[in-house]
DNA sequence: GTACAACACACTGTATACAACGCGGGAGTG
DNA sequence: CACTCCCGCGTTGTATACAGTGTGTTGTAC
């Protein structure tokens, strides 16, 4: 693994992590010195991170921790729309949808007996490299993974909120009810079903936080 | 204008317009003598390029001129139906539509009276350029974006199909209809129809000259 | 006292020099 | 004759030194 990508990784989970909050100014020789790399593998991270949307680099101003406005949260989740709902319309279309049973009968059987919140998670990231891996596009795939940072920096933040947790089980199993009965139309819409509420709850998390 | 921002529009012309065909190796220290910068902005540059997925990076081989395999290209018309078909639906929701009634009275008289093929990409350009504005959503008009440097990659195969030109301009038309009566499952239906019959017209040419 | 200008500092952008890795060619051995 | 190992070259990855620009502060003039 090359410097440059364990800038990108360390820079990364501390954004992700809010140990640098958004609007940060990112001074390119402190961070170097203080991750242990120099500025020129630093910098092909920063333009990582900027491509990933988590920095925001003003040229001859340096580079920002990005900020997350209620507009940029409302927008994030749009693009989520456009991309998941597609990306579910293309599993419901896929010959092999095995996996999606596998993962009903989680669901299913969490909605019985809930456990951890991590397992929880864990379960959410099975089934996103599930849709990733059904939908077979590498440029939806990497569309999708960018935006998993973005969430996961508002997943901080919504942590605090564990009754939100059992309501989206059912959500996910309706969605890979759709899929798995091939309902394109059906998985769609209960994408965007969740999507919604989902945003609700993390629209309710930010406003009270601030 | 920095130097990286110079590297990045003149290798992103030359790939653009094949002077540099796909697969091509993109030597750092050759590159960076011809263009008149150094390594070190051009790497900056190839970044960015990696990024629109016009160059490919590997490890410790370095930089080569992405692929326009038949596969890349389905794929590629997949991610526009995702981002295209719910921007149109975005379009169609939005209060300001003034835009698409004006760009529908053209596309009409462009129907009755064809000019030249410049002043149609032109239109069409200002209609993503509409699209875009009225979406009025960063992450989607990025990613749109982001697509249209491989999409001029294709075009300039398409050139020599013009009969394909007529008919699209009835697919636009169709699009800006279906705005403008703010009937959105119409207007993605419209992106959708349009959409596979492009890919269908530039699958034939890629067969056709491969 | 305030406003403008000039200077100094610090930071980013760029160039170049160095190091490490991988690949290819050639020679040697089975 | 073929296969393998080793050496040399070229290329990428990294570090550091330099230049240019923007910003903040301080001093002076009104």
């Amino acid at each position: 693994m090359s410097q440059s990508d364990r800038a990108h990784e360390l820079l990364r989970a501390e954004i992700v992590e809010w140990a640098l909050p958004p609007g940060t100014h990112l001074n390119e020789v402190q961070l170097a010195e203080r991750l242990g790399v120099s500025r020129t593998p630093l910098r092909a991270a920063l333009q990582r991170l900027a491509q990933e949307n988590l920095v925001r680099i003003t040229p001859g101003r340096g580079a920002f921790v990005s900020e997350l406005s209620l507009s940029d949260v409302r927008h994030l989740f749009q693009m989520r729309e456009a991309l998941e709902t597609y990306s579910a319309r293309l599993c419901a279309r896929a010959q092999d949808r095995g996996a999606f049973t596998s993962l009903l009968t989680d669901f299913l059987a969490w909605a019985g007996e809930p456990r951890s919140d991590d397992e929880y998670y864990a379960l959410i990231a099975r089934m996103d490299s599930a849709v990733r891996s059904t939908a077979s596009n590498p440029y939806l795939g990497e569309a999708l993974r960018g935006l998993q940072g973005q969430l996961a920096r508002l997943r901080h933040l919504a942590r605090r909120t564990p009754a939100r947790l059992a309501s989206t089980v059912d959500e996910h199993a309706a969605i890979c009810q759709a899929i798995v009965d091939g309902d394109e139309d059906r998985a769609a819409l209960a994408v965007s079903a969740h999507l919604e509420n989902s945003l609700r709850n993390t629209v309710n998390v930010l406003v009270m936080s601030s």
